[in-house]
DNA sequence: ATGGTAGGAAGCCTA
């Protein structure tokens, strides 16, 4: 199966964007990131026509997370577990078929220190302690989406200049690791080492045109899922890619793909 | 070069 996610920056006004990409890239699954609008805006007949599934945890504005599937969707939970008092709409979990997958939109934490910094770091925890929960019910899974964390300096076109930002520092860095430590494997880096390659590049400052770059949107792995990673790729060529007149995202779709069944250890 | 661009809301905020 072939499991993507992508920051789409809105939902509405990316629609041409996205069927256009669902089209081409045909994803069994799709996790989308800022969706910016509430559940009952979210463009679901056109989805829907391309034989998609559709789970949303939208707000009004800001935010929001959707899971596209090609077969059903159960057991849907909205919400990272952990603080029973956050509003914001930057998590949503289900299972497809065997596999649990998460689509997730990692506050982004700037400035550093701040309220929002804290926010970012509090979060993390609670991820780190949802993977935890989902690692001893032994499922196979995949959290996957925004994480607004470039895990090391190759990840980021100019480390010196990003060192003090949010998604560089060493606190979002070290939790972002703690949560790899339990086990997990952030998918693309486990099949391109050595590779310097970006999901992201600013609207600002002719970033996409020079090639400034970050890589924060990531697949990360539970040990089951991960003996049935064959590929990871990124879709780079969506940033340039304007449809019926919408601007592209500023993210551009990562995916993998799955072995349906687990492989024999090649050994 | 301390700007630049974009989406959604609504007469700014978030990224």
């Amino acid at each position: 199966m072939k499991l993507a996610t992508w920051n789409i920056n809105g939902a509405r006004a990316r629609l041409p964007n996205l069927l256009a990409w669902l089209r081409a890239a045909k994803p069994d699954v799709a996790l989308l990131q800022e969706i910016k609008c509430e559940d009952d805006k979210f463009p679901r007949l056109e989805v829907e026509e391309l034989g998609y599934n559709i789970e949303t945890h939208g707000q009004k504005g800001f935010n929001g997370v959707a899971i596209l599937s090609k077969s059903r969707l159960e057991d849907v939970e909205r919400g990272l577990p952990g603080d029973k008092d956050d509003a914001q709409a930057r998590y949503i979990e289900a299972t497809v078929g065997t596999l649990r997958v998460a689509s997730l939109y990692l506050p982004n934490g700037n400035p550093a220190p701040s309220e929002k910094f804290d926010y970012k770091l509090a979060w993390m925890d609670r991820l780190h302690d949802r993977a935890r929960a989902l690692l001893a019910a032994e499922a196979a899974f995949v959290l996957a989406g925004d994480y607004n964390i470039c895990p090391n300096d190759r990840d980021v076109y100019d480390p010196q200049a990003w060192e003090n930002d949010a998604l560089c520092r060493p606190e979002s860095r070290q939790r972002f690791r703690k949560t790899l430590y339990l086990g997990l494997i952030d998918a693309f880096r486990a099949l391109h080492p050595d590779e310097t390659a970006y999901t992201y590049w600013d609207y600002q400052a002719g970033a996409w045109r020079k090639n400034q770059g970050l890589r924060i949107d990531h697949l990360l792995l539970s040990p089951l899922a991960a003996d049935r990673l064959n590929a990871c790729e990124i879709d780079r060529d969506v940033r340039g890619h304007e449809e019926a007149g919408a601007k592209a995202s500023d993210h551009v779709p990562i995916w993998c793909e799955l072995a349906e069944k687990g492989r024999a250890l090649p050994i």
